[in-house]
RNA sequence: CGGGGCGUAGCGCAGUCCGGUUCAGCGCGCACGGUUCGGGACCGUGAGGUCGGCGGUUCAAAUCCGCCCGCCCCGACCA
């Protein structure tokens, strides 16, 4: 492709609304543009890279046997209605009315459509196993659009879901394409972490995560260096610590006015946050139940959810801890509280002579003990993970991390097979629903994270296997001569299959390089007056390393190598 | 949704505090002419603006006040 014939805006400065590299980066080197938050256009260029990532989960997902189909984006809400899952998902989704006044969604996901589908046109155990993935856009009204390609409310997503008869047989099918994850994210030039991950939304029972580490990711990566345990921070679980040895010190009243939050409390009584019961009150259900933890934690509500074995643990209001603790909210403590069940931390077996709330305005307690002045009921693993902590599975302690998730594959069960009827006859005639598996992968959100993990100073690094072309071809302030010798390496390297973005602009040479440098092609080739008097041109790889003189001839054979030698593939 | 920041030419910004002959400015880019020509050249000429929008205060508003819109960042019920 000639520069000048397409449309490459390259920036000279940083726009002022990209923070993180990868979106100073693509808008730099005119791969995309806003249209609006959260919603961007691909520019040539950048629409290559998206395709490119495209073939590559194309090719993996058809040899681990998954069957390419089209959904459409628009979906009825009534589907939703039937999978239980509008009031979760309704926020989300920007819906809108047919002109029949049937209401419509934009899909953020197609569990649904694909399990109606399946059930109006599998019967049979022995159409089973099968896996149906789409390439398309997806629809998300994110509260808060973020980093560029990162999360947007439009953005490329590969969604695939199988179906199996028996749980074994959906073991392997999750095996399945959780090895073609790995593979794809390799051969796209990414190193990724797999993390246990909560199902969220998704419903299910495992799911995995797959992570590009990132200072710029949105989300946290609990690790354990000893062992390799690794989950995210919703999921991460954590070894109960060593219980304190009570003090014998008796118990005192201490008043603290309008001091609510731990923050005001640590400087008011000046102790330290880990000294604090923080008594958090949730409404399980019917119930409300006291969850205990340490005053430097955080609850974490996944977590939470799977102790009380309840759909959403809620905060409980100002009205209920009335009731309950007799004391406004800010004042909460588990002495005395009666007729509740005690839910704790383990971070709070670390506290002896501990400070929580009397359960009476402006008033707190010194010198808590567990056990002497209090009972819990059940101690349990609650706590966001934070550095340092304990590794569930060994004796090393986690460490924390960022990353951005570009993948996630669920264990679904039976949940909408059931609810949407996709059931199959099984050998011996009973009818049975589908286990199901759900896999995705965030495509436009890849070519963030590979910008991300591939740039310096001067641009961006493309992957051979990604990058929009695999040579730049820079013409030096061209005057006839060179403009003829390059015009025929152009046609040489085109005809001989090569990707080649030649750039024929009649612009200065420290612009070309500059503009090459950003753009990030794997090669770059130089045709200037300079060598051409010696017969050569020269390639430097964008990685780094030394220029290369070559005779014009040679050329096709030195770039085929240097191809070649990369990890990477999809270079036809 | 809460907090913070920002909105002036295509892009990056100054001017806003303290209203008025520095108030429509600078750099880059763009167009034309000329000189240059291997890491963002130089000279000259020129085009380009509802100062985010609406309303108000004032003799006078980019500048002060009110409302609204958009964008970016942080946080979203942690007692």
């Amino acid at each position: 492709m000639r520069w000048s014939r397409t449309l490459i805006p390259t920036l000279k400065e940083d726009p002022q609304e990209a923070e993180v590299a990868s979106h100073r980066l693509l808008l730099r080197a005119g791969m995309i543009r806003k249209l609006t938050s959260g919603l961007y256009t691909y520019l040539p260029l950048g629409l290559r890279v998206l395709r490119k990532v495209e073939a590559i989960v194309r090719e993996e997902m058809d040899s681990a046997g998954a069957r390419e189909v089209r959904m459409p984006i628009l979906q009825p809400m009534e589907l939703w209605e039937r999978s239980g899952r509008r009031a979760v998902m309704e926020e989300i989704m920007l819906t809108s009315q047919s002109r029949q006044g049937r209401e419509m969604a934009l899909g953020p996901t197609h569990e649904e459509v694909v399990t109606a589908l399946v059930a109006a046109e599998v019967g049979s155990y022995r159409q089973v196993p099968l896996n149906l993935y789409q390439i398309g856009p997806k629809f998300r009204d994110e509260i808060r659009p973020r980093f560029g390609l990162v999360r947007c409310k439009e953005f490329l997503m590969k969604d695939a879901y199988s179906f199996d008869c028996s749980e074994a047989a959906a073991e392997k099918s999750y095996r399945l394409i959780f090895e073609a994850y790995l593979r794809i994210f390799s051969r796209c030039g990414l190193k990724v972490e797999t993390v246990e991950a909560d199902t969220g939304v998704m419903g299910g029972s495992l799911s995995h995560e797959f992570m590009v580490p990132a200072s710029s990711g949105e989300d946290g990566i609990a690790a354990c260096p000893s062992c390799g345990y690794a989950a995210n921070l919703e999921k991460a679980q954590l070894r109960p610590p060593e219980p304190a040895a009570p003090t014998a010190e008796e118990l005192q009243t201490v008043e603290t006015p309008g001091m609510k939050s731990v923050a005001e409390l640590t400087s008011f009584l000046s102790a330290p946050p880990e000294r604090f019961i923080k008594t958090l009150l949730y409404r399980a259900g019917a119930a409300i139940v006291a969850v205990l933890i340490r005053g430097d934690r955080q609850v974490n509500e996944s977590k939470l959810k799977r102790a009380l074995a309840v759909e959403e643990p809620a905060l409980a209001g100002e009205e209920e801890i009335r009731k309950v603790t007799g004391a406004p909210m800010g004042f909460s403590g588990p002495v005395g509280l009666k007729g509740i069940r005690l839910l704790a931390d383990y971070s709070v077996l670390t506290i002896a002579d501990g400070i929580t709330g009397a359960n009476r305005e402006d008033l707190h307690l010194l010198h808590v003990n567990r056990e002497r002045d209090f009972k819990v009921d059940e101690y349990a693993d609650l706590a966001v993970a934070a550095a340092g902590d304990g590794c569930s599975r060994c004796a090393g302690r986690l460490t924390i991390g960022r990353g951005i998730e570009v993948g996630h594959t669920f264990k679904l069960g039976d949940k909408y097979s059931r609810a949407l009827g996709a059931t199959v006859t099984d050998e011996k005639g009973r009818e049975i629903p589908l286990i199901m598996g759900c896999y995705g992968i965030g495509i436009s959100r890849m070519v963030a994270a590979v910008v991300e993990q591939n740039h310096d100073s001067a641009g961006i690094v493309w992957p051979p296997s990604v990058a929009p072309y695999q040579v730049a071809l820079l013409a030096l302030n061209p005057d006839e001569e060179v403009s003829s010798r390059a015009d025929g390496i152009y046609r040489g390297l085109a005809a001989a299959g090569l990707e080649v973005l030649y750039d024929d602009r009649p612009v200065s040479a420290g612009i070309k390089f500059n503009d090459a440098d950003l753009v990030g092609l794997p090669i770059r080739v130089v045709v200037g007056k300079k060598s051409l008097r010696a017969g050569k041109v020269e390639l430097r790889d964008r990685s780094g390393g030394e220029v290369e003189s070559v005779s014009p001839d040679d050329l096709l054979e030195s770039l085929r190598r240097r191809l070649e030698v990369r990890p990477g593939d999809n270079l036809k």
